[in-house]
DNA sequence: TACAATTAAATTGTGCGCAATATGAATTGT
DNA sequence: ACAATTCATATTGCGCACAATTTAATTGTA
């Protein structure tokens, strides 16, 4: 059992294919956002806010899975571009609500221009493209739950 | 044209569903890896070198699609954990070959769980898995070349 | 009302991941 | 032979990503 098939060979793992896809992924999407002056994090933050504006940093966390350790510094990076608002819920002062700024609702309309340049890069077989985005959050949700029975 | 199919839906992405399998995938392991001493792509590196001993950075470095500025900090904490060392090689004094110390390959037998329990975390279905797997490479493999037709 | 438990963010510390640059060694061209 | 180029690695700086802890506000409950 010197080797070959105890599965720790790394062609044999779908993480890394994974793994090697996200790499992949920042890659084309770098160029793009760049002169958006968006980070690839940032670029997600900023797809949820367009999509609803004014949302506390929490319902952020659970649209993307990240935490506040994450999400504070990435958020005040935002702020510090004018492109969004932290203000604390008057209603309920734990919750940091963020809002976008007239300049981070701007930025949407250049932003239209990326998703298609990013299919462009995927060869997107559209239908196929679905698939396979639905069997990759599928598996990704087997993950959280093994992971989250752990607790 | 205010919004709704203009592709910038989170849920419509699928770099957004492969960003958070790899998350989701680094919890996973997380927990199996602590045992060992190893970060996630720590546990790569050792793949690569379980696989091929004595191999220099830049080798390393291709497999995992990763540069000296990620690989060059992450091998030092390996030799320091006492895992592999690192010298240059005499034959051509810009490579630094890393080999595995007894210890770097004894960490090979505990290692061997780990494949079959992430398996068992993905609920495995065997052939679509290798299935799934191929298609995450190809996009993989399509994205690296358009961002490389930039160049 | 008091007070424990929960909740939302922020903070601290470690380790990637990569762009840009630096350093020194090997290779190439003339 | 030697200058120019290429190559492998190291360094610096910035931005995630997350565990662990802290702070402050809210909720639940006796």
């Amino acid at each position: 059992m010197t080797d070959k098939d105890d599965g720790l060979k790394l062609d044999r793992q779908l993480c890394f294919a994974v793994y090697s896809a996200g790499h992949a992924f920042n890659r084309v999407y770098k160029p793009l956002l760049d002169p958006l002056g968006l980070t690839y994090p940032q670029y997600l933050v900023m797809l949820v806010l367009w999509e609803r504006d004014d949302v506390p940093v929490k319902i952020i966390g659970e649209r993307l899975h990240l935490d506040s350790g994450t999400l504070t510094p990435l958020l005040k990076r935002l702020e510090t571009q004018g492109l969004v608002m932290r203000e604390r819920d008057p209603g309920d002062e734990r919750q940091v609500r963020i809002r976008l700024t007239p300049e981070g609702q701007a930025l949407r309309e250049p932003a239209r221009a990326v998703p298609a340049a990013v299919g462009a890069a995927t060869g997107f077989a559209g239908e196929g493209m679905r698939e396979l985005k639905a069997q990759i959050l599928a598996l990704r949700d087997r993950l959280i739950a093994a992971s989250g029975d752990g607790d």
